[in-house]
DNA sequence: ACTGTCACTATCAATTTGATAGTATGTTAC
DNA sequence: GTAACATACTATCAAATTGATAGTGACAGT
């Protein structure tokens, strides 16, 4: 699929998906969110081929989501570690997620828990504004444009 | 990518990559979500090859996110509608519409109205048990098997 | 009979994927 | 001092996927 065609687009969605279209790297970007940043991390982990992982890694670091960090100089080794977008995308993780354990859940899967209570993390999506869950009111779509 | 690996997993976000892990997915998903639910319909909207629809249409179908309906004996035809399954994606896309207008938001988007107050909806990730927003606090993760 | 609609399939070139092996730059152990 | 090890990759290349284009089958309308 063309990425040019979706950074024009006036659906926030399609802007997303330039890079979040691609399976290995969403899963680069759990596994960041866990704490890996190097190379050999990720490619153990995921069990990715490294022509692959080079290529992600770069994609998101072009997109402002990782980011490239020298940590040693002597041997020279890089690391990569989320930007602010990066560790903004951690909700979208959740969400996808609840969407596994509740319909790809069959068999022990990972819990998420919240550190401080112990509890079982239970993620929902609210309207801010107001207050009502992502799914129970009717919602208006407005093109650019139309006003 | 292989989604035979992702199935069996224990990571509930790896699980949903097995459709999710593509952009035209998400998007007929996105455009289903708007009411489409003819392959004529996604095919204009998406300026997708209908090699490539009549594939997704039927991932998304065998997964049991889009379901297959007779709309016309004569001429047959067939239209389709998101399951529940399909339908509590919804939170996912707008996650994801979020991160983009957050992040991808030059330029003119589209707006989502919540329809009775007429107000935009801004979407956030709360746990449900805590009622904190996700990323605020410290999180734990358990592996199946360690109790 | 002719044109149009809809939901596709057939064909096939081009791109992407990903497995495997190897490289560059060092450190560490003996 | 040299052999092994570590890390972050690149080179090569077969296989799979993508997606553009054209065509098909079943019908409807005029």
């Amino acid at each position: 699929m063309n990425s040019k065609i979706n950074a024009k687009n006036s659906c926030p969605i399609a802007r997303s998906l330039d890079f979040l279209g691609d399976a290995w790297s969403i899963l680069i970007l759990r596994d960041a969110h866990t704490g890996l940043t190097r190379f050999e991390q990720f490619r153990k982990n995921l069990s990715i081929a490294p022509t692959i992982l080079t290529k992600r890694l770069a994609t998101l670091t072009e997109e402002g989501i990782l980011e490239k960090r020298v940590y040693s100089e002597h041997p020279p080794r890089d690391e990569y570690v989320l930007t602010a977008a990066g560790r903004d995308f951690l909700p979208v993780l959740f969400m996808i997620g609840d969407w596994g354990r509740k319909y790809r859940g069959d068999g022990k899967l990972v819990r998420f828990l919240d550190a401080e209570t112990g509890t079982e993390i239970k993620p929902v999506v609210l309207d801010e504004v107001t207050g009502a869950k992502i799914g129970t009111r009717p919602i208006q779509i407005i093109e650019p444009g139309d006003e």
